[in-house]
This record gives C-alpha cells, structure tokens and sequence, in this order.
DNA sequence: CAGCTAATTAGCTACTTGGCAGAATACTAG
DNA sequence: CTAGTATTCTGCCAAGTAGCTAATTAGCTG
C-alpha cells in the first residue's frame, strides 16, 4: 500500500486519533496510553502497530518501556494532498492563497 | 462510525482519490470515471457509496446518467482536525499562525 | 411495447481488521 | 536464578471490504 493510503487508513479510526492526540502532547508508555481506553494492551498494541506502520509513531527503548512519540512526515504529506482541495474547503483560500503566494 | 472515520477510511484508498481527483476539476458520470481504471463498473460504484457514505461526493440524476460531483464539508472536517497538529506538519506554522491570528 | 444504455444490487471468494485470551519476550530487582 | 512488570506475539472469531460475474432497475428511443 502506498504512503498515503497507510497514513488515512491509520486515521480512519477514533482509537487511533485519541492515541495521536495524547502524543502530541509528548511521549507516553503503552501502558499509559491505554489506561483511558475500555481496551486490553494486545489491542491497544495492533492499533500502535498500525499507526507504526504509517510511520505517525515511532517508540523508543527505556528499560521495559517502550515510550512512543508521534512523527510529523506522515501528516505533511496528508497536508500537502489537502492543499490540492482547498478551494473545496478553505472559503477564503482565494485570499489566503493570494497572501501565501506573495 | 464517526464522520471524521468515515472520511478518512473514504481516503485511504488510491482509486477512490482519484476519482476525487477527477471530480475535482467538474461533473462526471460513472462511465467516464470508471475508464481510465481497470475496474469493473460494479467496482467502480462500490467506490463511490463508500466515497458517498462520507459525504465527499453526491450524485444527480440526468436521464439515465448519474452524475458525481465532489462535496466540500468532509475536506473542510479533516482541514479543521489537521490544524490542531499543524505544529508537527508546518514549520513556518508559526509565522503563519501569527499572521491568521492578527 | 421492445431494445438499448447507464448504473446499481445480489451473491460469491479471498483477504484484512478489531477485539479478545493466553503465551512469549524483554528488562529490572532482589 | 527467580519473581515481577511492560509489551508484544499467536491464535481465534465476527465483521467488513475489494474484486468479480450475473441479474436487476431506471430511463431513453424506435
């Protein structure tokens, strides 16, 4: 599967988004991470392996832990594909874009 | 599912950006977008309930045509979702966020 | 009406996924 | 080495999907 497709399939899913989300605030243990969710670690693992997948996530190695940090490459590349659609969501990317390209 | 899922799982897939691609430039009928795949019409109009049941594309009725056009609330969702994580895709985010902000 | 084209629906197969339980691995502490 | 904690791996099941063919619906035209 390619970059793209890895990437908005890790995000089709509001587990996976809730996990980014506490990521971007800094780096967290798996068990922390999964603590506010109703779901067993195996489970919460996949969904990190996933998001590992797109390359959203990248863990180290502290002792047992395994503290996982979010990655930015992925999400540019989703905002440069975004970019191509903004007259379909940005009513005032007309503006904005006139701005940018000054 | 959610919206936002919904739309991201309509994105992840390469034929079904495409024919966004396609319709981003004007109304399309099935046919027409089902030919420069090497996909089955069937194929192609599962494609498109998927793309449908995420609000991305709408269809007419002309005759027997029906025809795709593209829809903009989704895009400007996901638009909305990215900027809470454009300080890990933008790095002039800032001097952009200064300016938007003024 | 009959015949044509456009598009969808139904039904099939093979594959993937999200959840779980239980076993295995990796590392620390005693 | 043993016990304990953190995390992943292996199977399992139910549900969903991407592709196909064949059949069906919707609308035009003679």
């Amino acid at each position: 599967m390619d970059q793209l497709s890895l990437t908005f399939h890790a995000l089709a899913d509001p587990t996976r988004r809730a996990i980014l989300a506490r990521l971007a605030q800094g780096e967290v243990t798996v068990n922390e991470l999964a603590e506010p969710f109703d779901l067993k670690l195996p489970t919460v693992s996949k969904h990190l392996k996933v998001l590992q997948r797109a390359g959203l996530v990248s863990q180290g190695r502290r002792a047992q832990w395994r503290p996982c940090r979010i990655e930015p490459e992925p999400l540019k590349e989703v905002s440069k594909w975004m970019w191509d659609y903004r007259a379909f969501w940005d009513e005032s990317f007309d503006r904005l874009d006139e701005f940018l390209t000054r």
